[in-house]
RNA sequence: GCCCGGAUGGUGGAAUCGGUAGACACGAGGGACUUAAAAUCCCUUGACCAUAACACGGUCGUGUGGGUUCAAGUCCCACUUCGGGUACCA
């Protein structure tokens, strides 16, 4: 009989559902294992082969634990809020909501296809008014939080207000915009707007004022991770900067938890490195500089006070508001000048072309050591953003400054013995001090580490400043100007946003007709005939009702998308709850994921922002576990591999791979699909295209070969491969495993179908132990041969280690092997086989559901139990050793498993083989390998 | 520039602690079965040398150049190159 996977493959997929196979529900007596995958955006073109890579590891590993024992919750949903879709509805007309449902039902068709074991009944969708309540409750309590630097920890915002009416701003240490300091009094002497507005200087979600990334195209301002070589990262449209009121999240505040939760987790260094240099911690110091004639001082940052002598001018960013103040009337027309040329420059043009510019500023700062008096200049390579936008500048340690003080003809100072400063500064943090004494202190002599530290006592001692750990990790910017996303439940009262009552979550999205901004510029929800709040009857009702008295405008902008991927795998653990994002009880259970797969893309994206949210909501006392994902896996890329005909030029004559050379040719993608190991099939390609119906081709061996090169995986290069051809062709489970046996899940690697009837083979190998050509039923229960048991007890132990690290490719090989072995040996002992059911299933789960049900068990493989590897049957009578000489091998020879070192070199130097190789000479030294090797060095 | 990760046959890729490369699979070549095809099965397949043949054997081989070691794909130093991240972060 046949392995006819189409049907078993029907049969099972119908099984499962019926019987609802996959439902989880929280079981206290079972130990619980949370896998999930990293939500799609369900994009209008579909899954192609790529995309289940991910998924389809992780199915793997949750049956697996599954047969473990586990109670395992695999859910799966949708990211649906997003750009394409919204695009998509501006350029038709067609309601994103429409295309998305359209979307996601496509997907899930697909998805269904390959056999995946989600829990579909946990679905979540973060366009469903019934999730984005929970994102949207979670940006209130932001807003009604802020951040405590001294129990790092988020508080409720009372807490503040509290100590505000009785001590002002006395002994706070909380994170926040701007150096507040009032007094009790003057607290309490503030009107309601004037304390809101102090509030935002503290709320974990805030309105602030800030540069943000402006995509005029887009018509909407995007976060940094959004921006890619300064062009959008959907779309590839220019960004520019620009300065808006936008809501933010105070993500900074939680920098160093970020940093410090990193080791407590399994994620790769490298993603754990990507994160670090993301957060960007810098241990420094802050100094005071005064400045010449005049009471103002102003603090720069900087990572190098042991180069304080070497100080030879300071710098100021042009944002700075120190810039009004230090320029003097002399210099004001050209400082004036400088700041309207950098403000046209824009970002992506200061980066292209780095050209050193800038201006004095007229005033000069006290070196606080050397009390030599230093020009201030102004110039747009310090960046207004971090530290403290303004620097001391030490052109012999710093490139930047070394360019900026050649092309300005400052002066340069070196302070490390034996550098060369002529032509370039010399940055490194080694070396010995020189030239850096005064009557106080002195570094000469120390090296670059002993004067850091020395500098920073000094610096602190002698109050000139103190000692600072910045971070790069900038607040996120929470506002967007789109429609297709979660409307904020916040309406303005007199300039002022409120909350809209809890209880009346979630504000649901209004309809639009019109998806562009409105004709003065404001965002989507601008057009919205019903989005105002009233107070009185707590409702949404039309804006014309607008009063100003208890009817108020409602916020105009959307959350970003990073916002309802956020907190997506807290809700799987209760997606039907209605009174909260979880409950406690299923948060207890649930407590974390435990295996992450998805994209490194997302490394400093949703993987920074979910633990940001994360933490806080852990804060709050909503989330169990600190940290989200304990364990991460980034799959890799599937790449395209695309295949190319070469056209004769201005004929429409197509030459074969190896013939070329001699000939002028174009290079066209072909389909991939006509091409079966680069080998064209020219009637499909005649008929592919009409101006190819009456090609001609030159041909090598009677074949038309195509060439090959990796690219993305696109349609314009034709290269795409559906995962629903390759089902259709050779079945779900050929499809799964050979996704797997392409190479480690973590690399990135060119899709190639050349290679799956390898796998299609094994499976029908496989199907062929249990069934022969007649149909007859082959296992039968007794006693299995010794080599039978060695076989597959090797294989379970090679297969569960493999699972467990992830190392899926290896362990399908084994998977051939055993087969093999096992027809070698006729193996049909109904328990062995049984075993190796068991262990497929994850692969290959359809296939093995249908040989389980015909093995007689009444349960589905799902339930079966993980075989266990008894070493006993592994166990070897002899072992053989390779016998080299200098390193050398010269031939093997066999031993009992048992023997010991000496014996075993005793029985090699007397073997007559050995003396010929030996020559006579006496050995040096003898090392033996156990289990491997005996060296013999003459 | 900085940080991270790679480089192994015609191809995808194997190779715990350093243990004597190329597992497994594809492709290719040859053969068996078949009227034929498909399917299936068997043999060969890193390069070079040796050999009438069978058998046995030799040299070189994991991006390049050095080094450590009885032994290096694996460790160390320098470099080439390809990915990924990040970028005036003081």
């Amino acid at each position: 009989m046949e392995y006819n996977f189409r049907e078993i493959e029907k049969k099972w997929q119908q099984r499962w559902v019926e019987q609802k196979t996959y439902q989880v529900t929280e079981d206290e007596s079972k130990k619980k294992y949370y896998v999930l995958n990293m939500f799609p955006y369900p994009s209008g073109a579909g899954l192609h082969v790529g995309h289940p890579l991910g998924y389809i590891a992780s199915d793997i590993y949750a049956r697996y634990k599954r047969l473990q024992g586990f109670n395992v919750l695999n859910p799966m949903g949708y990211d649906s809020y997003g750009l394409p879709a919204e695009q998509y509805a501006i350029q038709t007309g067609q309601h994103p909501a429409i295309t998305t449902v359209n979307n996601i039902n496509r997907y899930r068709q697909q998805l269904d296809k390959i056999g995946f074991s989600f829990d579909w009944n946990r679905e979540v969708r973060t366009c469903d008014p019934g999730y984005y309540h929970w994102t949207q409750w979670a940006f209130q309590k932001m807003f009604n939080s802020f951040y405590c630097n001294g129990c790092q920890q988020a508080q409720p915002i009372e807490k503040l207000t509290e100590w505000f009416s009785k001590k002002g701003t006395e002994g706070l240490d909380v994170a926040c915009g701007e150096e507040l300091h009032f007094s009790a009094e003057q607290w309490n002497r503030m009107s309601e707007k004037e304390q809101q507005n102090v509030l935002m200087n503290y709320r974990i979600a805030y309105l602030g004022e800030t540069m943000v990334n402006w995509c005029p195209k887009l018509g909407t301002v995007l976060a940094n991770d959004e921006v890619v070589d300064g062009v959008s990262e959907r779309g590839g449209f220019p960004v520019v900067q620009k300065k808006m009121r936008q809501w933010c999240l105070r993500v900074s505040a939680y920098a160093q938890r970020l940093l410090d939760g990193l080791e407590t987790i399994e994620w790769t260094d490298s993603l754990k490195d990507a994160q670090r240099n993301w957060i960007g911690r810098s241990e420094g110091t802050e100094m005071e500089f005064k400045v010449k004639d005049s009471d103002v001082t102003f603090t720069i940052f900087t990572t190098r006070a042991d180069t304080i002598f070497g100080v030879t001018f300071m710098v100021l960013a042009p944002e700075s508001e120190l810039v009004a103040a230090l320029t003097t009337p002399a210099q004001q027309q050209d400082v004036s000048a400088y700041l309207e040329r950098t403000k046209k420059r824009t970002e992506r043009e200061r980066i292209a072309d780095r050209k050193v510019t800038g201006v004095f500023s007229g005033s000069y700062a006290i070196n606080p050591l050397t009390q030599e008096a230093i020009p201030v200049w102004i110039s747009d390579y310090v960046l207004a953003g971090y530290g403290t936008g303004a620097i001391m500048a030490v052109p012999a340690h710093d490139s930047r400054d070394y360019a900026f003080a050649k092309h300005f003809d400052l002066p340069i100072i070196p302070l490390i013995e034996g550098a060369d400063v002529s032509e370039e500064s010399f940055d490194a943090k080694e070396g010995i001090m020189m030239n850096s004494a005064n009557a106080d202190i002195s570094l000469n002599g120390l090296t670059v580490k002993e004067s850091i530290a020395a500098m920073k006592k000094y610096v602190t001692e002698k109050k000139l400043g103190r000692v600072k750990v910045n971070y790069r990790l900038r607040d996120a910017i929470f506002s967007r100007q789109r429609y297709w996303g979660e409307p904020f439940p916040v309406y303005y009262k007199d300039g002022m946003p409120y909350m809209i009552p809890e209880q009346y979550l979630p504000v649901e999205l209004p309809e639009v007709t019109d998806f562009k901004p409105t004709e003065t510029g404001e965002p989507p929800l601008g057009h919205a005939t019903r989005w105002a709040w009233d107070t009185a009857s707590n409702a949404i009702v039309d804006n014309s009702k607008t009063d100003n008295q208890t009817v108020f405008p409602i916020e105009l902008n959307t959350m970003p998308g990073f916002a309802g991927s956020s907190a997506y795998y807290l809700r799987y653990m209760d997606p039907y709850n209605n009174k909260a994002l979880v409950s406690a009880k299923n948060d207890q259970y649930w407590q974390n994921v435990d295996l992450y797969v998805g994209g490194s893309e997302h490394a400093t994206g949703h993987l920074i922002y979910s633990r940001f949210w994360n933490k806080f909501l852990h804060d709050t006392g909503f989330s169990v576990k600190e940290e989200p994902f304990q364990k991460l896996v980034n799959q890799g890329m599937i790449q395209g591999r695309s295949n190319f005909v070469y056209r004769i030029k201005d004929t429409n004559t197509f030459v074969s791979l190896g013939l070329k050379e001699q000939y002028e040719v174009t290079p066209l993608h072909v389909d991939v699909n006509i091409v079966a190991n680069d080998i064209l099939d020219i009637e499909a390609f005649k008929a592919w295209r009409p101006e190819y119906n009456d090609a001609e081709f030159i041909l090598e061996d009677g074949k038309y070969v195509c060439g090959w090169a990796v690219e993305k995986m696109s349609k314009s290069m034709f290269n795409v491969v559906n995962p629903d051809m390759i089902v259709e062709r050779y079945g779900a489970d050929t499809l799964r495993m050979y996704e797997m046996f392409l190479g480690p899940v973590e690399q990135s690697k060119p899709w190639d179908t050349n290679g799956i009837d390898g796998v299609h083979r094994f499976l029908k190998k496989l199907w062929g132990l249990f069934f022969d050509r007649d149909g007859n039923f082959l296992p039968v229960a007794g006693e299995a041969s010794k080599e039978s048991l060695k076989s597959v007890h090797k294989l379970i132990k090679k297969v569960t280690g493999d699972i467990e690290a992830f190392s899926y490719n290896t362990s399908i090989s084994a998977f051939m092997i055993c087969v093999n072995e096992l027809v070698q040996q006729k193996c049909n002992n109904k328990d062995l086989l049984s075993q190796i059911v068991v262990l497929i299933a994850p692969f290959a789960p359809h296939l093995a559901e249908e040989l389980w049900e015909q093995l007689g068990n009444p349960t589905s493989v799902c339930d079966a139990q993980w075989p266990v590897c008894n070493e006993e049957y592994l166990k070897e009578d002899t072992i053989r050793y390779t016998i080299s000489f200098n390193g050398k091998a010269r031939f093997n020879m066999e031993f009992p498993a048992d023997a010991d070192a000496a014996t075993i070199q005793e029985a090699v130097l007397k073997d007559a083989q050995s003396q010929r190789w030996m020559e006579g000479k006496t050995p040096k030294k003898v090392i033996v390998v156990p289990r491997k090797i005996v060296n013999v060095v003459v």
